[in-house]
DNA sequence: CTAGGGTTAG
């Protein structure tokens, strides 16, 4: 038998495990195939393994990934890049750009074998290793090597360096690389776009975005996050209808770009429009679509239809809990929030941090104090989650409203981090209601030590003095206030009246309904006789119209 | 035999 009939053998051979490899429904059923690789002797074949590899990539099995790379003695660039691809997708970084170096280092030392070159389907997963973990100079390391091996002209490559620089925040060479490159596709474009949507700088990726010959979908849900990130949920909506009316269908993607914008604005009927939409179009079936239209159903003040969405979920992850969780809490419904924790630990899904946000917020509405500081160490003890300075805000609410103010104050001296003024702001809210002076007045220090600019602090000081009667000092601190300039944040609100948005500024009398707005607000404030001191500047500000 | 971009909870 020759050695190409030989060749043409083993090439027969290996083709029947193709359908056999891609047709596995798990890493166990891989794992009997494999023995059967092992049982005809092709467990060195690079064509096989590349095959399971990719398995193992779709399922996330880096372990026995790694384990079927290692027991090849000699490994061709295809499975190479196999199991780096598989390292980049899941999340092991460190090992993927450890494996490309290998290759840089079979190169050098065994001269005498058949060299291995990383090639075009090499670099972007190196190269998007090396963006997530933030690693600059390897960076430009691997930039050079891609000069190096001839690919300074392949888009996919290029692509990835302009990714891998607009996440270094390096604007400057991801254009270099763009500018370098001889036709540009709508990756590139994107990539830039999203670079200063990263940034915040909205005016310079909306300047990209019209220059574009080739807009996608893609750049219009590059732009409503950028929109979104800077809080700017107006433009975020408008881009959504702009694309629209450009002829885009609305994809799974964009839907959950846009739907925390409905959510802030309170744009209810836009949201209700996109979960129809997602109802006709199979969206529904998306986790990441269905929590972000509960989050928006809940930010909306529709918590029935929230939980009802929430029922209806095919497949519930941590996020789903949480919003759940913590919409429940924001609507004051502390109980319903706590049972909602309990059956999420029922179904076996592990809470995370942001979980125990809403958790400990419920309990704090509720005047549920044991309870919630138990939850403090369940958090810490059973799932090992590191408290955040926002865990902390809790622990503090916690202690400071059930009245343990001393142990508010021990807690926060010893936060492994810096208290922030939102600590001190809860701190010093609870020594108003248990009217404990000396501790406001320790509060108090720290937080005009952080925000000296900030007048709502100095409004607080003076409404704890006046609950106290002390009436010069009241007076002083408005003096201070006068005599610093400082001026007042006005404070802003949404809500949805009949289809538009209307946006409330506090002293705004520009609206056609202020009067009514300011009267309501006048009613409500007579039935608050004991927040009059907190009311007083409302009140003022209202009777000028 | 293989490749790249946009997404959700505080």
């Amino acid at each position: 038998m020759g050695t190409r009939t030989a060749q043409f053998l083993v090439r027969e051979l290996e083709n029947r495990f193709v359908p056999a490899v891609r047709n596995c429904a798990g890493i166990s059923e891989l794992k009997k195939v494999h023995a059967h690789v092992v049982k005809l002797s092709l467990s060195q074949s690079n064509f096989v393994i590349t095959k399971m590899l990719d398995c193992c990539d779709k399922f996330g099995d880096v372990n026995y990934a790694t384990l079927l790379f290692e027991q090849i003695v000699e490994p061709n660039v295809f499975s190479y890049n196999a199991i780096i691809r598989t390292l980049t997708h899941n999340q092991e970084h460190y090992l993927a750009i450890r494996v490309f170096k290998r290759i840089l280092m079979r190169e050098e030392r065994f001269s005498d074998k058949v060299p291995i070159f990383p090639n075009e389907f090499t670099f972007p997963f190196v190269i998007k290793s090396c963006s997530v973990l933030l690693w600059r100079c390897l960076g430009e390391e691997i930039h050079g090597q891609v000069w190096k091996f001839g690919l300074k002209s392949n888009s996919v490559t290029e692509n990835a360096l302009i990714d891998m620089y607009t996440k270094f925040g390096d604007l400057r060479n991801a254009h270099k690389v763009f500018e370098e490159m001889t036709e540009p596709d709508a990756v590139s474009w994107n990539g830039l776009i999203f670079g200063y949507a990263r940034l915040g700088q909205m005016e310079s990726a909306r300047v990209l975005f019209d220059e574009m010959p080739c807009r996608t979908i893609v750049s219009w849900t590059a732009m409503i996050t950028g929109y979104c990130r800077i809080g700017c949920y107006g433009d975020a909506l408008d881009i959504f209808r702009r694309m629209q009316m450009v002829g885009i269908e609305p994809d799974e993607v964009s839907v959950i770009a846009v739907l925390p914008a409905c959510a802030q604005l309170g744009a209810l009927e836009v949201g209700k429009w996109i979960h129809m939409y997602s109802g006709r179009n199979g969206f529904l079936q998306n986790t990441g679509v269905c929590n972000t239209l509960v989050e928006m159903y809940a930010k909306c003040g529709c918590i029935d239809e929230a939980m009802s969405l929430f029922d209806q979920m095919v497949e519930k992850d941590v996020i789903s809990w949480s919003t759940m969780i913590g919409g429940l809490a924001n609507h004051g419904k502390a109980h319903a929030s706590i049972e909602l924790f309990q059956k999420m630990q029922k179904a076996k899904v592990t809470p995370n941090g942001i979980t125990f946000l809403g958790v400990l917020s419920a309990c704090t509405h509720a005047g549920l104090w044991n309870e919630g500081l138990k939850y403090f160490d369940v958090l810490r003890v059973e799932y090992h989650i590191a408290p955040e300075i926002e865990h902390y805000g809790c622990l503090v609410d916690l202690l400071g409203r059930s009245g343990q103010l001393e142990q508010a104050l021990d807690a926060i001296s010893k936060m492994p981090m810096k208290p922030d003024s939102r600590i001190w702001n809860s701190l010093l809210s609870s020594c108003r209601i248990h009217r404990n002076l000396e501790i406001a007045v320790v509060a108090m220090e720290h937080l005009l030590e952080q925000e000296p600019e900030e007048s709502g602090n100095y409004v607080l000081l003076a409404n704890i003095y006046a609950e106290l009667g002390k009436w010069e000092s009241v007076s002083n601190v408005r003096k201070l206030i006068r005599s610093k300039g400082i001026k007042k944040t006005p404070g802003c609100s949404m809500i949805e009246v009949e289809n538009v948005v209307q946006e409330f500024v506090s002293g705004d009398d520009s609206k056609p309904f202020s009067r009514d707005v300011f009267w309501t607000l006048e009613v409500l404030v007579l039935h608050q006789t004991r927040t009059n001191d907190l009311m007083e500047d409302v009140i003022e500000d209202a009777s000028q119209f």
